[in-house]
DNA sequence: ATTAATATGTTAAAATCTAAACATAAGAAG
DNA sequence: CTTCTTATGTTTAGATTTTAACATATTAAT
């Protein structure tokens, strides 16, 4: 219950909680259990219930959770009971993709621009986003105070946009390139490549 | 050494080790050590060493690893030292994207065919591929022998399309739609969700 | 040839994480 | 009002995972 520290295991459960139980609000549900809730995501409800204790008690002996409360709470722990601003580097299929995506509304994100160093690319539009020429992507993301990024630049390039990118002021990186990259204790970093994922499951095909 | 039960955790970081050595091997290096490679990637020495000594004894002491040499190792125990066949369900923008992909040459992929229910998109072409009628999906990934399919479909469709695909004979799936799936136990599901990663990110800003 | 340096593979210890058990509170039923 | 059922939050035990230590093998240097 106390604010001691909370193993980062704990806190990768956190969101997948609350896209089941935002999911269970649009069923227009009210009342959950950790039962239901560890069954829908293949963890014990044990698990859930440890996993929530650490940060307070928001259920109920006897009842269960109250989902748009525990929603709430949730979103207030991991911080995305506000709108962040995220800014996406390459403009290339995985980048506009993810300009024109419509799945971060509601989870607390909201893609503010989008840039390239292609000259050709750059002024073009995307969606609503005209993209922006990387030279600045420093100094203007800096100015926007933009501090979650999503680099979809070639491997080459990721190192040196996760550089501007902390020189920019940004905190946190979602790395689209298929490279690990460099950066200092202080900044966060996730990946995001298929063939990972992929490769996870062939071990146990044939 | 033996071949007693490896943990899915281990699972998980071989294809980290195999994505590193052959960014190394593009460097024209031919040996590394368990400590490069850890810092590379932010783990251990002693548990890149420990992994590894679960399927045997690759390196050399007092020298370190040959990179060629383990590169073919972990891409047989991951059952990638061949191409596997790889179903798009979903012909959005990330259906489109993963046809469109470059990055799974060399990591033992291949996406094969490309499916859709959108009257307007069947028949239509992406790359190389002519986007198929899903009303086919089972008998034709079926009849192709595939094993590994990725959905792109919006959540509403995710478990309609996983259910058709283990009809069809896939055995792994990669759901990028933002929705828990129910798969059977021999069923290996992955998930991709970028929002889940931004909100683990965010936990530690602010 | 001997010594020193290096880096593996393995063993043992420490730390972490998960699962199970249980006491307690809430609500429903009789 | 009492009893029964349900499901939480917490404690304890068990299992897993990580880290550290070390013996051994290889190479390089003197």
């Amino acid at each position: 219950m106390s604010e001691n520290k909370i193993p980062d295991i704990v806190i990768g459960r956190l969101p997948l909680y609350l896209r089941s139980l935002q999911r269970m609000q649009q069923e227009n549900r009210i009342i959950t259990s950790s039962q239901e809730l560890g069954e829908r995501l293949g963890i014990s409800a044990a698990q859930i219930r440890k996993d929530l204790s650490l940060f307070g008690e928001f259920g109920k002996q006897g009842t269960g959770y109250n989902i748009p409360y525990l929603i709430e709470k949730i979103q207030q722990i991991l911080h995305v009971d506000r709108v962040w601003d995220v800014v996406v580097v390459g403009a290339g299929d995985i980048g506009s993709g993810l300009a024109r995506y419509q799945g971060f509304s509601n989870r607390g994100f909201r893609v503010a621009m989008i840039f390239d160093r292609d000259p050709l690319k750059i002024g073009a539009k995307i969606g609503n986003f005209i993209i922006q020429d990387s030279h600045n992507l420093s100094e203007t993301i800096r100015k926007a105070g933009i501090k979650i990024a999503m680099i979809a630049v070639p491997s080459s390039e990721a190192q040196t946009v996760a550089n501007q990118l902390i020189k920019g002021g940004v905190r946190a990186i979602l790395n689209y390139a298929p490279i690990s990259i460099s950066v200092p204790p202080h900044i966060q970093i996730q990946y995001i490549d298929p063939s990972i994922h992929l490769q996870r499951m062939t071990y146990y095909l044939e």
